[in-house]
DNA sequence: GTGGTCTAGACCACA
DNA sequence: GTGGTCTAGACCACG
């Protein structure tokens, strides 16, 4: 929920993901309004400018829509949601597996070795939780 | 397999990226000498500069040794080239489960997608062989 | 014949050139009393000072009058009304002329896709009737 | 040659067009390096960080592509440029009409005033001439 | 020298 | 108060 930033990608991009990531998670609602350029501004101890920026890449993805002067909203189309899902999702994978073969993975080591970190990963959250 | 380069971020990455891999899949062998600067620079068409920049980062993870006024050779140590594509493969893993769950994908989901992705990859493998 | 409005312009100039084209078209007679501001407001689900804002516009055309305490009237002379339609015309006429010329046209060139596309544009319409 | 900004719209989009009607009309060829960005800010007296913002449309549209650190350049491919001056005037044409016609005119009187008005214009231009 | 990013701060039209 | 635009000026990685 923090608001921390890498330094080496744009804050913008960072931003923009994080966001993203919580209209597809539901945690901003379809058709909600978003906080204020200026709130997100602080929010993130970020320039206005910068989160201007960050929404801009959501409003070409078609995630978001803007009305003047009253505020910006999560979009009412459902599909729009699931679609950027899903193509993220994709390219995500397959840049994935392009990046182990890279590495030199063949198809059933990647996916020996995904199943591996996976469940590691797993018993990590519930240990935690 | 020719020398191709994103505008989207730094060349040099790339180009050690690229050349990371080839040695993860043998095409450099252990011990081989690789190219000189100038040529890699020739077959990238890339400023010798940036290769210098290549190299110093296979030489920092331990993949090659420079020796002087010879040239620069793949490590003959095995431990550090697996060890490498164990932490790299191991790093690829994380991250792509961490970016699958910002999409809101839980652990089974990324598994059915990542499994579809991976058979239809193969499929178009093999019929392009 | 709902009043949608773009994100792009202030939505007072659109309900003016929305308006304005009910008075050229006939559909506000001449000497017609309009909806006061109000039901214009609540018409297009805008703010009455919005709606004020665009009224300010006509009157300023000299398209529409108004009658203190009895409400805005369409105007009575027909000259006015002629004669905003003809600089209208050709303003729009010039501006498109000159867009099509920034973009490296001919004269010619532009008379065929102006006839290509006005046909193409009629045969529609009379698909849709 | 000039560049004169009308205060009515962004500067940016002014800069934009301006710059697109350079590249369709092949006063920057194919493949040419464009200005640097402070180039252009100097030539323009305009703030660089305004510059970039044009030349980011111009770069969505596919008609530039920017080489990291190199220059930005009009792109190689001519069916990009074919395709944005067929499209940008389609859409001229299609809303100059939509607007003639909200101003009352028929299909025939759009044809007869624009007729008109593209020879008015001729005349004038062979006058200069 | 090139583009990319970011900040600080300002002004504006609009609702 | 909202988003939109613009400026001035800075720093950075890269080539």
């Amino acid at each position: 929920m923090a608001w921390q930033f890498t330094g080496d990608r744009p804050i913008y991009i960072q931003m923009a993901e994080h966001i993203t990531s919580g209209i597809l998670k539901g945690e901003y609602q379809m058709g909600e309004k978003l906080p204020s350029v200026r709130e997100f501004a602080l929010m993130a101890s970020v320039n206005p400018n910068t989160v201007q920026r960050a929404l801009f890449e959501l409003e070409n993805m078609g995630l978001i829509e803007t009305q003047r002067n009253t505020g910006k909203f999560v979009t009412l189309e459902e599909s729009r949601i699931e679609m950027s899902r899903n193509e993220m999702g994709k390219a995500l994978v397959a840049d994935f597996i392009k990046s182990m073969k890279a590495l030199g993975y063949s198809g059933e080591q990647i996916k020996d070795i995904f199943e591996n970190e996976r469940k590691a990963g797993e018993s990590n959250e519930s240990e935690n939780a």
